[in-house]
DNA sequence: TATGAATGAGGTTTCATTCAT
DNA sequence: GATGAATGAAACCTCATTCAT
């Protein structure tokens, strides 16, 4: 841990293993084996360290969930109008679900538990949607104004969330089952503009309509 | 079903016992036995009708894309104005999504196969899908009007699509990591009229931008 | 099955093996490949057949237990006095105990399983030993006559009980850590002979001290 | 205990520990890791202070027959009767068989090892079983009176023995295949009194049948 | 046309022991 | 005097596929 010759604990070699595999192929279809070869390890290493494969797995969702966190971080200004801080939640989440720089994704990995879940996941995924999407109604509300219904707010943040979270199929998926992708993802800013252009018309488009009535 | 005595053959109670099966669990966590076993077959008999696993899934893969389509067809008439078109075109591939009267659900595989491709599907499911986007491509070009770009057309189906198809994980997904589901999914109607309304919107936003220029 | 050409079933031969060396060694102590090997069968084969290894002792249990039920009735006529019976019954726990000519030992695993209680035995055990208890209390009583309390004859059954099934640990147990045995085995009538009188004994001298009273 | 800081040394506590589960589960069935979370010692220490899993056994024999005979030595004056003097053996086993005063139970790992030998034993309960019985077989032959076979009080010894030691099972495997014991085994006293009154009337039938003769 | 039996490959996990520190 | 990390062997189990009938 000193900042000088910082080796790599075999467990953190590991979890960095084991996140990259398990965000390309999911949790069933790897196997110990290949985590370990990866890693530089013995066979038995993954139960040493962290008791099981599931809970490999749940170290690793905490951990890529972290690393996204930590890496793409929302840059705004409280103050700012809530139209320009959507745009920049946008935003981060789109680099957090499209980044490569990374040590697995944690939201490539989410897509993979909606489509399978996983008993091994228990509830973190779950834990962790429940508070990002607090914030997310919180935001439309804001922008929205105050007579929004909870009905008309939640289908609201449905729409936004949708179009960002459709692209944590992972790349494998993308590529083997689309031939042409509509969206330049190597462009983030200019998708995240789009995404929250359209979207914002949507929401205002419902706020015209409430105030018409 | 008919008065005749239409006994299902062996062979198609392996294919929908497999549908109900891969639907819900995927292609790698599911076995053979397991298939059998609800059809009321021997073991040997996904090799001997099928030849393999992956041969079967195909064919499952083939046969609830057939069933989708027939069960839930379009229905509009071709004259009708292009929103109208855009509203049923969303509506019924939402029932698709949506149906549990199918024996599997063809979206359903789509979602898994995204989030984690299966060797076993080949190209099946980049064809069909690459045949859908271009209706729906033309369509969204019809609705915006000749001028939009390439680029922004793109963008615009990307936008619709990805709301509706974000609803393909199955309910096993969706109640495990999701703690409210934002949308009533009773309401196959309302939800296709909320999305169609919020993306018309989108749409309209772009075309005025593109007039002031 | 048919009586001629009746080659055993690999079944069989799983079951028979693995009696053989569950009776020797144990459950924990026998691995699946052992009895495959003696079997000439292949190490999956267990499964195939028995689901687990845990099903396949429990099949152990039913067969020894069947078996020496079978080779070793107890042959007496019932009209005989119970004193005449009581040296039958415990004839026939004898041979049944110490018999070599079985696939395996009920009696033995019993052993095992008392001084090291199985998960994988559930129930199959307590619901045998609880029938024959209540066979041997019925016969003491009869001997005692009908004024012997229930604590009483618990106690009578359980001195006659324990001298029989204290020979149920198995060769390589006494061997092993008994210089010499107190009791000829080879000579299991004379056994039998000798624990009648002396528990016939005991239960006269309870019957005489109640007379006085 | 005493006033001294005596901390237990972390040999001991192994000791001890080990001595509980190996008493409770026997030797396979107890793990190293299992000992030393118990002991709260390092996953290596039973090698380091024990060399072996086999050697810590062993010492566990050794520890457990000492405090045993410690705890529950046989109160009797030596000019006492010899039928008196039985009893008073009899009580003794009894207390040291069932006491759960003790870190582990030497007589329940005898009966563990009865059922199923350990190479690990080696030849310690051999050597305790082989004086216990001579002392025993004297006893026996004082309370019959010279003239008895050297057979004859073999087979009483066992009588006797044997309804001691069948309590040895422990706890666990009594109340699994049992489902209700036949002995109080509160009442030690009252225990020991039938099995001395039961069996003095065995070996005085004996002695008046060869009085007979 | 169909099937019960069998199998080899590969998966996860447990565990006593060793080793460097 | 003691320990955390690592490991190789072996255990049970699952499964798609093959084969003889």
């Amino acid at each position: 841990m000193s900042s000088l010759q910082q080796k790599k604990t075999t467990k953190q070699k590991l979890l960095e293993s084991s996140a990259v595999i398990f965000t390309e192929k999911g949790f069933a279809n790897t196997s110990i084996a290949e985590i370990c070869e990866m890693a530089g390890a013995n066979i038995a290493s993954v139960n040493y360290h962290f008791r099981s494969k599931g809970a490999l797995y749940r170290a690793v969702l905490r951990y890529t969930f972290a690393q996204s966190e930590e890496l793409y971080p929302q840059n705004f200004e409280h103050k700012e109008n809530p139209e320009v801080k959507l745009y920049h939640v946008i935003l981060s989440l789109l680099q957090r679900i499209l980044s490569r720089d990374m040590k697995g994704n944690f939201y490539k990995l989410v897509a993979k538990e909606m489509a399978e879940p996983t008993a091994a996941s228990e509830n973190i995924i779950r834990d962790i949607i429940s508070r990002k999407k607090e914030r997310m109604d919180e935001l439309i509300r804001e922008i929205y104004g105050k007579n929004g219904s909870r009905k008309l707010i939640a289908r609201l943040t449905y729409s936004i969330i949708s179009q960002c979270l459709f692209l944590s199929y992972n790349e494998k998926g993308r590529t083997r089952h689309i031939k042409e992708l509509p969206l330049d993802l190597d462009d983030v800013e200019g998708v995240a503009r789009h995404i929250t252009d359209f979207s914002l018309a949507g929401i205002r488009y419902y706020r015209n309509l409430d105030g018409e009535k």
